[in-house]
Order: C-alpha cells, then structure tokens, then sequence
DNA sequence: TTGTAAGCGTTATCAA
DNA sequence: TTGATAACGCTTACAA
C-alpha cells in the first residue's frame, strides 16, 4: 500500500485530520504542538510521502492547474510564448497543461472540454479559427478566460494583444522612409483579424505617405500550403510589378519562405528591397541584415496573461473583462 | 450547483450507477435499455455535463495523463519533441502536462515530485544533468518511465535515444571524403553523456582516416554563455590554426553562433570550410547550404517514447526495461 | 434492467 | 491540542 495521510495517521496513532493540517502547512495556525508537527513531518518524509492532489483537487475545488491551448507547440512563435507563460504560472505554484490545437477549431472545442473536465481552474487560449460554443460558454459563466495573440471581437473576454494595426503602420511607414516607392504585402489567413489589422495598417501607411493602394501589391497566401503559394504568388508578383521595391511580410515564416524564394532566383533581396517584417524567428536577422522588425514582446504578453488569469481565478466573481494592448519594438 | 452524476441521477429518477455507468459507455455492456441510454444521455447533452476527471481519477486510479520534462520549451529542438510526443500521447487518449526544468537538476526533482503528486501514469524525461534520487526511486519502483534525448548509463531505465557516436563519426567521415583535411569540432555540455559520444565519433572518425586528433581543435564551449564563448574561441582556433577547412558542430545552436562569427568576419564560410552538424534548426539549410546534417528522427523519437510509455503503463508489472537507439539521417 | 453502498485520498467543520 | 465525520464526484462490486 502507498503512504497516505491515513497510513501515516493510523503508524502514528493520531487522527487523519491532524495529519493533514501538518502536511499542508496549517500545522502552527491549527495550534498543533510543536513535537507532533515534527513528529508527523520527519516521518512523511522518511517515508517519501506524495500527496494525491487529485484528492486534494476534489476536496477543495482546486487543481492549481491551468490549460493552455496553442494552434501548434512545435512553432517557434507558439514555443515562446508558452515558456513566457509556464514561468510566471509556475512561480505562483500552478501547472501548466498545454495542447495543441493544430488550428483546427473542432480540435480546440475537444480540447476545451477535456481540460475543463481535468478541472484546471482557468484556461488561456490562442484562438484558431471561427467561435466556437465552449467559448460562449465560458464567456456567460464568468470562467477564468484570457485570449492571447488573437480574439474575437464578437465576445467580450478578457484578451492580451499586440496593436498589430499600428504596429504595421509604423513598420511600412519606416520601409517608406527609408526609400520604398512601391511596398507589397504578403498575409496569409485574411479571414483572421489579427491579419486584418495588419494588412489595414499596411494600406494606412501608404495613404499617410500619398501612395495609392494596389490590391494586386496584397498577396494573400493559403496558409496550408505557404511554401508552393508564396513561391507561385511572388513570381506573379515580380513578373506583373518589376518595379516593387518594398515588402512587408506579416508573419515570420512568410518572411523565411520569401528569402527561399529570393535567393533560388538569385534575386539580391537585401539591397533590392526595403524589407519589413512582422516579429522575427531564428535567423532572420542574420538572412537579412537589413530587415526591419517589429517585433512584439512575447515575455510581456505571458506575464499579462498570466497576472489577468490568476486575478479573474481569485475573485470569483465575473468581474470586469480587461483588454491588453500591447506595443511592439521596432528594430 | 454545477450538472454531476448525482444531479442527473435525481433529476431523472434514477440511481448514480446507472447513470454512470452510461455516461462513461457502458451502457450496452451492462445491460441498460436502449431508453434509459438515450434517456440519460440526451438529458447529459442537454444539460452541458462534463465529467470530474479528478473525481473519477481518484475512484479508478487513472488519470489519462503524463507527464513531460524537458530543459526549455522555448528551443527549437525541444519543443519539436514536445509535438513529437503529444500528438501520439492525444490519439491515445493521454493528456500532457509539460515542464520546464530550465536545465536545472533541483528544478526537476521538485518537477517530478509535482507531476507525481498529479498521479501522471508515466513520466517521459529528457534528463538534465545529475542522477536525482526522484529518478532513483521511480526506477525501483517500476514507476513508469521512459528517458529521451539523453539518459543515464548508471541506470537501468527505458529510454529513446539516437546514436550519437555513429551519427557523430558518419557526419565526420563525410566531411573528410569531402576533402577536409584539418576538421575542428565545438561541443559543450562536455560532462553530458551525449556530448562525450559526439565527440567520441569525432575521434573516432579522424583516426579511420589516419589522421591525428589534436586537443587544440576540440572547442568546449561554456553553455551558459554561448553567444560569446563560440566567438572568443573560435577566434582563437583560427589564429592558432589558420588551415582548418572543416567543422563539426555538435549541436545546432552552435552552429548558428558559428555561422554569425564567420559573417560578422567576413569569412566565407560556405566555401571554405566543410561544414557538418548535429541535427539543425530553421534556417541552417539556407544560410550553410553546403552543410552536412546528420538529422535526429524527431517524429520517431516521440513515437518510440510513448509506445514504450503506454505498454509500461498497461502491463503494471516492472518488465524489462526497453532500449532504444535510433539511427540519423545524413542530408 | 436497475439500485445500494463502499471506497478513492484529501480537506473542513465541529466537537471534545 | 487533537479527533470524528461528512463531503468532494465518480466508479464498481454486489444485490435486487
């Protein structure tokens, strides 16, 4: 049998309350005497007791667990921003249990329910694609509930984001300035209104500066197959416009498939173009030494999300939703 | 009060077992009616109900969850394997609980300590550093376990690892056939058992080929503070040794550190050395297309350490212990 | 075909 | 300063 605060009781000869309060920590506050509480103490440890905080879960309504839901755990981007929240989560004593959504909304909903059903005691997702019910859900029970990186507008929840519009503007303003004539964009995932934001502060930036907005100059590329696409479109793109001299790229993988592409046609990308980008991944800075970043502060938004989560676990009641903007960096 | 067994249970006139029973699927095994399934069922949907893991872990001994401990979520490398595992581990039913020991042997214990509290049915590692007495007390008791990436030669424990001394030796002879007469290697971590085979395939390697191992060109570099240790030494090894023409990097990181050293001296690395490395990260292929990798199976890897992790968990009894050693690709 | 009751390991409320 | 006992929500013999 395994050692429980019953088996350490009954050796003892004392009674699982006492045990208990002495194992959690309650044994000064409860006015146990000081030799019981080392007594009980030395002897858990001899024995290498591990409390069941499954028990402990169902006892007291707490699992200090919370889930975490990403659209892919191997992406770069996603990695971080999970170890930006698994460290503050972890300093204030929780767990962290993180699936995958492979941006598959039916998968998220699954995912939604099973971690609920672990009974994490607040959940902080980066949301695919469409609403999904769980969300509603959430939303009209008051939940512990906060949306990274993307949300939806159409509920009310609490959210930490990037202003991704104006954080765009400034990126391609900055192209502009530094001599761009004529500054392309590629997006992927349109339907998206973290993307929309980007593409609008694209085309924001070209009316501040006088340029007219050429949609054939905005590349959308299908996300599920980006390397074929941006090849193909980009090729379009230079064949139709041999004058762009500027791209704004509003992702980091669209940015490295771009340099693919750039240097199979050995095309000098770094001196023919004003090159933007919207946050970075490995290696890009050194692909191109003179790419423009925007870069958001991924350790600031898991702190955000992380101090908003444990808030809303801690009042209980619903509460007032907050919404984090976040400013990026320009590099 | 929120929708359980028992409220359902009184709202429809019947007892906790049956419900129970039928919402958990057994239902037609036991003998229920179809009526009452739907019944029970429909009412379930209705309701919104969603089961208490913690209650029903606690009552049969199965939570559906394991348990993995890495150095960093944030690597490339590491959060490759992360996906690696939890894609099968889902499919199977199993949820993830991911930690970060940062490298840290202390942080791991108490890691394995909370995960256990957690009542995770098996643990998958990728140890840090020192044998710690959790892993000692897993190991004799049959706990379930499985090492990846790095294990420990003192203990008798499964593990998933790829040969890094042929993979090492492979890489190195490919470099020399290339025509690299002088081949230089950067490790670190050199205490790891995984570092020390990279290194001895290195050797090994160089004396198939009749050619001498020289110390001097075996950079140990301080993993800590990579960034400038890989630019102080490498500078060293070049003015020490102006005519090596080949670099063995055992891990990808240092490869990418050496790659920004050569540029920022304006070395033309691409051509004048043969360069091999260690697995690889985004965007090695295109800033050193001429580079060997010798690639870990990821996928496998992940694969294998779950396989081995389920049977361990279904069979109970200790069994004997699972090795294995999966081969690179050289690309 | 369905119900009763015990048990999983903790915590918590009183009482002693 | 300590102990009895119920409760958390679910599963599972065993009865009926």
């Amino acid at each position: 049998m395994s050692v429980s605060v019953q088996s350490i009781a009954n050796d003892l000869g004392l009674s699982k309350a006492t045990v208990s309060s002495i194992l959690s920590g309650n044994g000064k506050a409860k006015g146990f005497s000081a030799a019981t509480i080392e007594t009980v103490r030395n002897y858990a440890d001899s024995l290498g007791y591990i409390p069941n905080l499954l028990a402990r879960g169902l006892s007291t309504g707490k699992s200090n667990t919370v889930g975490l839901i990403i659209p892919a755990v191997g992406d770069t981007f996603y990695s971080q921003i999970t170890q930006a929240i698994e460290k503050p989560l972890g300093e204030r004593g929780y767990s962290l249990i993180v699936a995958s959504s492979e941006g598959d909304s039916e998968k998220e909903s699954k995912l939604i329910q099973l971690l609920r059903s672990q009974k994490v005691e607040g959940l902080i997702i980066a949301p695919s694609k469409l609403q999904s019910p769980e969300i509603t859900e959430m939303v009209s029970s008051g939940f512990p509930l906060v949306l990274v990186d993307r949300y939806y507008p159409q509920f009310d929840t609490n959210y930490v984001v990037v202003d991704n519009e104006g954080a765009s503007r400034e990126l391609v303003k900055c192209l502009i300035k530094n001599g761009a004539k004529k500054v392309a964009i590629l997006t992927t995932d349109t339907h998206l209104f973290v993307m929309k934001r980007r593409l609008f502060g694209y085309k924001s930036a070209l009316a501040d500066a006088g340029m007219n907005v050429d949609d054939s100059l905005c590349l959308s590329i299908d996300r599920a197959d980006y390397h074929n696409d941006t090849w193909k479109q980009l090729g379009n793109l230079l064949e139709k416009h041999p004058d762009v001299d500027g791209f704004f790229m509003a992702t980091h993988y669209l940015a490295m498939e771009s340099i693919r592409f750039f240097m199979s046609e050995g095309i000098d990308y770094n001196n023919r173009f004003k090159l933007g980008c919207f946050h970075t991944t490995t290696a890009l800075d050194i692909l191109a030494p003179k790419m423009f970043f925007s870069m958001m502060p991924i350790n600031e938004i898991g702190q955000e999300a992380v101090s908003i989560l444990i808030d809303n676990i801690a009042e209980k009641k619903p509460g007032n939703t907050v919404h984090i903007t976040l400013n990026n960096t320009l590099l």
